[in-house]
RNA sequence: GCACCCGUAGCUCAACUGGAUAGAGCAUCUGACUACGAAUCAGAAGGUUAGGGGUUCGACUCCCUUCGGGUGUACCA
């Protein structure tokens, strides 16, 4: 649409004086209305290359520009060198019946087509509840998986996870404590480094239930029962939160698949074929200065054989590289952020292309209550879960604040403000637009006004009503936009705006009342903008209510 | 010490990745409901983009530097 109407005439215009590639040529949306809709600098950009002033080239691009009866309703050359369009009244009409057929698909994009991708996120070890900063991980994974999918990617949305080794010993550790407690123990020792949550109880009262006193014998036979029903635990508690956050993942990794395939083993006999890895001190290492001199070598298998966190983890990343992806996506914790060159750097080490590998690191989440910061304590388990969060503000106010901030901001989670069922809370501004919407069908329904008819959108020429259909009309390229930069708070930035030009237009703009024609046409705006906010939402994975 | 992230209105954050006059919400002050939902709208006020240099037609954005805040820096994950 677009395209055809207004990019390609800029394209032939640039032949027409000289200019081949015309691969340069970007829009931007000016800030200021009054620069118009649309506005490119390409005039600045070939200045040097033509040797001439910006304004003049702009003059020769003007001259040889022309556009399709109404699409264009004004073009002129402003400030040091730009062009600025301003759309015309047939440009309106065009874009609105287009968005109205696409319907439901409206937004989506085709860019991303025959590209594989794998999203992982959320990755939580089965050792505990999910906590606030895996809401973040969740909340912001889920959400560029379903960028991505609007950008015609095939996206596959993976949970890596490791069930074995020190963490889960120390859950075993600490339920069989709780387990002696409750059979009357009272002075056995609890675990130094154990899990403190009261969910450890639960647990050990459930074993308890199950098998009386019989696993009071501390062998290796009964702590594998503590471990593996500690497990099972966490997994589903972790699975049913995870479905209140609108959460279905596709592909669960095991890590210690990793080892069982030999995959690991593989990974170290090609470094050390490719003379990138070598004994000390009856250690193995990983020559990462060889690869990147801002590196020191690391070990990947300690002296006792056992394997540090780099080596599986490259051997992860090898293993989704030719599982065949295009873009791998993690999802990661600022804490994660001095493993990421290693492991980038053991991936580029087995003559892997490491730049499909995108890593994206979230800032840490506060939060704060009345003014004053929530203390989370992992030790004392009295830390706010993501569970006691949704259970408190519901699913959608909770993904909402995850993504409604940058990704690598910190993030200032503030209870009191999610809390409160009133204006102050951002998510319920694009709610309402949405419900007021179903409302005013609800109110034309029950006046028994049609709200179909022939539809004229010419007859559509107040400001109000064109600043609506051009906030509509970007959707799809703030959806391609934030999909390629993997930002997802772009989207609530967009879709607040809608919601703000749709709340003028409904001051504005009588519907119900408004003569025939105009009514049919207004209904259509409507059903349009319903129909964006409701696609919005969806990616966000946030519901769109027709009553709040 | 070194690496990465951050510093924008009183507060919480934007700014289409280098564009024109830096924008929203809250808080403060004015106005708009016997209207289709006032969970809304219209308006006022609020800024040396932490400080200093540089790069260029043009810098909140890129580079250097100083100062503040955060995170990490293991044969822990």
């Amino acid at each position: 649409m677009m395209y055809d109407y207004i990019i390609k005439p800029f394209e032939k215009a640039l032949q027409a004086i000289g200019v081949e590639d015309v691969s340069i040529l970007t829009f931007d949306i000016p800030k200021v209305a009054a620069h118009g809709d649309l506005s490119t600098n390409i005039a600045m950009l070939l200045a040097k290359k033509l040797g001439k002033p910006p304004r003049t080239i702009a003059q020769e691009i003007i001259e040889k520009l022309s556009f399709k009866d109404g699409i264009v309703s004004h073009f002129e050359i402003a400030g040091a060198g730009f062009i600025n369009v301003r759309f015309g009244a047939k440009y309106y009409e065009l874009a609105l019946a287009e968005m109205g057929e696409q319907h439901n698909d409206y937004g989506r994009t085709t860019s991303g087509k025959g590209l594989k991708v794998n999203v992982e996120y959320v990755s939580a070890n089965p050792t505990g509840l999910l906590h606030i900063g895996h809401g973040r991980n969740t909340a912001i994974g889920d959400t560029v998986a379903n960028l991505l999918e609007w950008t015609g990617h095939e996206v596959t949305r993976e949970y890596y996870f490791n069930n074995a080794g020190n963490q889960m010993n120390n859950l075993a550790l600490s339920i069989r404590a709780r387990y002696h407690h409750k059979a009357g123990e009272s002075n056995y020792p609890f675990p130094e480094d154990g899990y403190h949550g009261t969910y450890i109880q639960l647990i050990a009262d459930e074993l308890f239930e199950q098998h009386t006193d019989s696993l009071l014998d501390d062998t290796k036979e009964t702590l594998e029962v503590f471990r593996s029903a500690g497990e099972k635990w966490c997994f589903a508690a972790i699975m049913r939160t995870l479905d209140k956050m609108n959460v279905k993942q596709d592909v669960y990794y095991n890590e210690d698949s990793l080892y069982t395939t030999g995959k690991v083993k593989k990974v170290i006999e090609d470094l050390g074929a490719a003379g990138l890895a070598y004994d000390k001190d009856g250690a193995i290492w990983i020559a990462l200065s060889k690869i990147d001199e801002k590196l020191t070598d690391r070990v990947i298998v300690k002296s006792s054989g056992e394997p540090t966190y780099r080596l599986p983890d490259i051997a992860y990343h090898r293993d989704k590289i030719e599982r065949g992806f295009d873009l791998i996506v993690d999802i990661f914790g600022a804490d994660h952020i001095a493993t990421i060159p290693d492991v980038m750097a053991g991936v580029k080490a087995l003559g892997l292309d490491s730049s499909k590998i995108k890593v994206l690191i979230y800032q840490f989440v506060t939060l704060t209550e009345n003014g004053e910061q929530v203390k989370m304590s992992k030790r004392t388990g009295k830390s706010y879960t993501l569970d006691d969060l949704i259970e408190e503000l519901g699913a959608d106010v909770v993904r909402f604040f995850f993504i409604m901030r940058g990704i690598n901001t910190h993030l200032e989670f503030d209870l009191s403000l999610a809390r409160e069922q009133s204006d102050r809370n951002p998510v319920f501004y694009l709610q309402y637009a949405h419900a007021r919407i179903s409302s005013i069908f609800a109110n034309a329904a029950g006046k028994e006004i049609s709200t179909l008819g022939n539809v004229d959108f010419s007859l559509l020429n107040h400001a109000a009503e064109w600043q609506l259909i051009r906030a509509l009309q970007r959707f799809p390229e703030a959806i391609k936009r934030a999909s390629h930069q993997l930002e997802p708070q772009m989207i609530v930035e967009y879709l607040r705006e809608v919601a703000s030009s749709f709340h003028t237009f409904y001051h504005e703009c009588p519907i119900v009342r408004a003569e025939e024609n105009l009514r049919s046409a207004r209904f259509k705006l409507l059903e349009i903008t319903r129909i964006v906010l409701n696609n919005g939402l969806k990616i966000l994975g946030i519901s769109a209510p027709d009553k709040m």
